[in-house]
DNA sequence: GATTAATGTAATCACTGTTCACATTATCAA
DNA sequence: TTGATAATGTGAACAGTGATTACATTAATC
């Protein structure tokens, strides 16, 4: 378990970094991400406000190594249910595309937090890791053969893949998609649009 | 033209509401949307801060009028290339798409701010008509026959459809998708996606 | 022309990110 | 062990933020 509230008697806290970054977790997850603030980190960590600069040059940068976490949280889901997939012999790009939306249904905080160029450093190098390591795992999922590939370059059926998945999550957390329906019924229609993608994937000639 | 700053000898400003969204429209678009505040929005005007609560009750109804005029302007500019398209008996939904993408080029800030669930009120009744019109000339594009549908129900490949395009939208505005690249090449790459959709639309017996 | 509603203002509040001089503690060489 | 130095946490301050309130000015209406 984490140390989230600091020992009263002692002056140092001993693991700051992290704590903040359990302290930025608890807050967008329990009163939303427009609520995450320094100070009201700091508070529930029982430390001074500006205790965090030593940590973190900005609340951007803050920001920045929580959305990183949350990609590699989101990174290993996709793992996992890659891995489970091919256990069981079944689509593994249907099984990362649902973990995927799924993780955005679950954690809608952390699915805002990781996406946002102003709010974040997006050319900090942790997290470029991170995004290229999360596009590598879409990548790997949609077509298990290719490993090596430089991450910059997307085929159109690559870019295809990760832009309907990524695409419906956003409109489910940010949008007017599924509004009146629970998450298992969104899941549902997740599925169903991933199935509708496969004839794109099929005819792998279409592309010049 | 519109009245943006007050004249300095008048007590009422005359147009106040709509003036302070074409401040936040200049501040959005210059300095991002972070950037806008509501005593920049009132300085720009020429008008006290507090002057703004006569016309939104919160900085988020502010957001929300802006929100819904930037979805009226995509509406109109995917409206647009959807007749174009029609005229010189092109793919309606190719057109349409592409547009989309563009207005996410050419205005990042009007993207970011018309889907943010934690800054706006995305129950406001102006708000949710603006994205049922965008849900609904993406459908008429499309399959150019269904008009009066429900906006509530989308079938899998309309869900698709969506979900691609706007995917690569917000993953080109928020995300690491294109970083290197220019606005031509990224319209080139979102040509290509939608291209390779199309198999995913053919066959339309494949959805149960 | 007087009354009333609409609209803009100034002062003020609690809160925010950030900085800086300072306090406390850990680290490590002598 | 001692003492120097680096690391880490603190308290007080600063300007900027959204918001509220009592008040000022103007427009609308009868």
């Amino acid at each position: 378990m984490p140390i989230l509230k600091k020992d009263k008697n002692s002056y140092h806290h001993g693991n700051l970094a992290e704590s903040l970054l359990d302290a930025v977790d608890e807050i967008a997850t329990k009163f939303g991400l427009e609520a995450v603030s320094l100070r009201a980190c700091a508070k529930l960590v029982g430390v001074s406000p500006s205790s965090a600069f030593r940590h973190y040059s900005d609340k951007r940068a803050l920001l920045t190594a929580f959305a990183t976490r949350a990609l590699q949280q989101l990174s290993a889901k996709m793992a996992e249910a890659s891995q489970q997939a091919q256990v069981q012999d079944e689509d593994a790009f249907f099984a990362v595309g649902l973990s995927y939306i799924d993780f955005a249904l679950t954690k809608p905080a952390f699915f805002r937090a990781m996406w946002r160029e102003e709010t974040i450093y997006c050319n900090d190098e942790a997290y470029v890791a991170a995004t290229d390591q999360l596009s590598g795992h879409l990548q790997s999922g949609f077509a298990d053969t290719i490993e090596d590939k430089d991450p910059e370059s997307f085929s159109a059926q690559e870019l295809l893949a990760w832009s309907s998945v990524h695409g419906l999550a956003h409109l489910f957390v940010e949008g007017p998609i599924g509004r009146g329906a629970d998450k298992a019924q969104r899941l549902q229609m997740a599925g169903e649009m991933i199935r509708a993608l496969r004839p794109a994937f099929e005819s792998s000639a279409s592309t010049s």
